[in-house]
DNA sequence: AATGAATGAGACTTCATTCAT
DNA sequence: AATGAATGAAGTCTCATTCAT
C-alpha cells in the first residue's frame, strides 16, 4: 500500500531531476510578492507560490519555516526595494525644486511607483497594524524614506511630505483617480516651502 | 411587539428554542470586524465569526450569502460609520478654525479615531487594492470624506486634506508614533490656508 | 481552477450519499482500536481510521477534536471495557477458589482475556508512562480492578493479585510462551492464601 | 593514533571542518532513547534524533538504513542494559535473603530502576506485542532475567518472580504509586519461600 | 425560518529518504 | 566517509458550503 504506484502517473511530463537551484530562495520571495499582487495574502498559499516559483510543495517549508517567515521574507525584500527607489530618485535630484518634481512623479505613478506596489503596500500595512513584527518592516521602511527626503528638506518637513505621499498614493489607486496634478504639485510646494 | 414567544416553549423538553432574533445579521456583521480586528481578513473565518457572535454555524450561510458578502457587508457599515464621524466632527465645527482642531484631533488619535478603526483601514484598503467591488466602497467613503469637508474648505483642499489625514492616521500607527502635533497642526495650516 | 473535476472521477462508485448515521463516533472508536491492534499508537492515522470505519476523512476531526481526543476516546473505551470484563468474572465466581480459577484463566489467555487486549494495554500503558492524561486512564481501570478482586481477597492481596496477573499477561506474551499452568496457579494460590 | 587531523584545516576558508566521530553511532543511539522517554516512539522522528545528537540530518540514514534499524538497535541496547543491572544486582547478593531485598529495593523504584527504564520498558513491549523482531528482544531480556534471578532461586519460582517484578515495577508507575512496601516484601517472600 | 451534521477540498507542516557533491 | 539540499508522500487540521430535517 505504501510505495507503489508513484512511477505510473506522468507518461507525458519527464521526471522532473533534483534540480540544484541556488537561488531559489529569491525565486520563491519573488513569487510569493507575485500572488500577494494577485490574490492578496488573505489568497496566499504554500500551494500557489510553489507553483508560481515552479518549485515542489515541500520546497516551500524547507527554505522557510512557516507561511509567516515566508511573508516576512517577502515583505522585507518588498519595503528594503521601495526605499530604495525612492532614495535613488532623492539622489538623482540636484535640487529640492527637482526634488519636489521627482515626488510629484512618484506620486502620481510615473515610473517610480506602479500600482503593484501600492497593492503590496496595503498588505502591508494590513499586517503591520495588527502585528509587531511587521511594524518594525514598516517603521524601517518609514525611516528609510524621511532620511531619503531630508536629502533635500528639514526633518520635519520630511516627516510631512512622506505622509503626503503615502497619503495621495493610497487616494490615487482607491479614490476614483481624479487627484489632479496641479493640486498635488500645489500641496508639495506648501508643505516644503523653505 | 408582543414580548411572549420565548418563553412560550415547554418546561418539559429540553429542546434549545429556535431564537427569534431579528437583530442577528448586525451582530454577525460586528462580530466579524472584531475578528478582523483581531486576526485580519487574512484570520477570518466563518467558524470563528460564528463563535464571535453566539450563533450556529449554520446561521452564517444563512444569513449571508458566502464569506465574501459578510466581508462586504461588514466593511460597508465600517466605512458608513467612519464618514459619519468625521461628518459629525465637521457639522460641529462653526468655523474654518475650529475645522483645522477637529481634523488635528482626529489626526492624532483622539476622540474621533482609534487603532481599531486604523487596522480595519488597511484591510479595506488591501482589498480595495485588488477588487473593484472594494474600491467602490472606499470610493464612495472617500467622497463622503470630502462632502464632509466641503463644509469649511474648497475642493481642491478638502482632497489634498482628505489625503493627508490617511497618510498621517497611518503613520501614527505604523511609524513609531512621533508624530509630533506642532507639525501636523502646520501642515494642516499650510494646506488649508485661505 | 477551483471547484472543477470533482465529478469526473468516479463513474464506477456511485456518489456516496451523505448519511445520517448516529453511531458514527462509536464506529470511528471501534475502528481505531482496530488499527492500534494492526499498526500501533505509531502507526495511527485518520486516515486509517477514516478508512477502517468507512468514514469520510473529514468526519475524524468532526467527530473528534483531534488525535489525542480520538486516542483518549478509544482507550477509555478499551479499559472499561476490560475491567468490565474483570468484574463480570470475579461476580460470578461464587467462592474465592472458583475466583483462583477465573484469575488463572484470564491469565492464561483463555475466554477472558486475548492477544488483542495485551497488544492494546501495552499501548495504553507506554501512553500513560509519559502522558499524566492517560495515567488518569490507567488509575481508573486499576481502581476497578481491584474493586473486584476485593469481591473475594482482602485489599493488599487484591493489590498484589492485580500486579502480578499484570505482569503474568505480559509474559505469556512477551516471552517464549512457556509460562507453565501450574505455576501460575501456585502464584496464585501463594499469594491470596487465606 | 595521532592527534593531529581536525585542527589541520585551513584557517582561510569556514569551511565546518568534517568531524571524525567514531562514537557518532553510540551518541545517535543514546540521543534515540533520549527522544523515545520524551516524546514516545509516536513522536519519534530521525529530525528529532538528529538534533538531540547534534549530527546533521544525513548522518541518520548514514548510520542506519533507516528508522526502524534505529529504533531496534535503541532498544536492544536498552534491553540489554537494563538486564546486566538486574543480574548485577543479583551477582551481588550473597544470599537469598539478600536478593530478595534487592529485587524489593528494585521494584520500588530504588536505585536500580528509575521512570526512565519503565518508560522505555513500555514503549519497547508496545512494540514487542505486535512485531515479532522486536518480541525477539523481550525473549533475550526476560531469559536473561531469569538466569539472573537463577543465581539464587529455582527456575519456577524465578520466572513467577520476574513476572511479579514486571507487573510490580507498571503498577509502581501507572497506579496512583501507593504500592506499600510491606505488602511487596511479603509478596516476594511468599513467592520465593523455600 | 433555522440549524446540526456532514463532507471534500485544500491548508500548513513534518517526514523518511535520496542523491550530488 | 559524510552531508546539505531536495522532494514526494502523507500527516493533522480548518474550512466553506451543502442539506435533511
Amino acid at each position: 500500500m505504501s510505495a507503489v504506484g508513484a512511477s505510473a502517473v506522468g507518461a507525458t511530463s519527464a521526471v522532473r531531476p533534483r534540480r540544484r537551484d541556488p537561488m531559489r530562495s529569491e525565486r520563491i520571495i519573488e513569487a510569493c510578492l507575485d500572488v500577494i499582487v494577485a490574490e492578496g495574502v488573505d489568497g496566499l498559499s504554500h500551494r500557489k507560490v510553489a507553483a508560481a516559483a515552479d518549485v515542489p510543495l515541500g520546497s516551500m517549508t524547507y527554505h522557510f519555516a512557516g507561511r509567516d517567515a515566508l511573508l516576512m521574507a517577502a515583505f522585507e525584500k518588498f519595503a528594503r526595494r521601495a526605499s530604495e527607489r525612492l532614495d535613488a530618485a532623492m539622489a538623482r535630484a540636484a535640487s529640492p525644486e527637482e526634488a519636489r518634481a521627482a515626488i510629484e512623479r512618484h506620486v502620481l505613478g510615473g515610473v517610480l511607483i506602479d500600482d503593484r506596489e501600492v497593492v503590496l503596500m496595503t498588505e502591508l500595512y494590513a499586517l503591520a497594524a495588527r502585528d509587531e513584527r511587521y511594524k518594525a518592516v514598516t517603521h524601517a521602511w518609514m525611516a528609510r524614506s524621511r532620511a531619503a527626503l531630508e536629502r533635500h528638506f528639514d526633518p520635519a518637513t520630511a516627516r510631512i511630505l512622506d505622509a503626503l505621499i503615502e497619503g495621495l498614493a493610497l487616494h490615487r489607486l482607491l479614490d476614483d483617480g481624479s487627484g489632479e496634478g496641479a493640486d498635488v504639485a500645489r500641496a508639495i510646494a506648501l508643505l516644503s516651502a523653505d
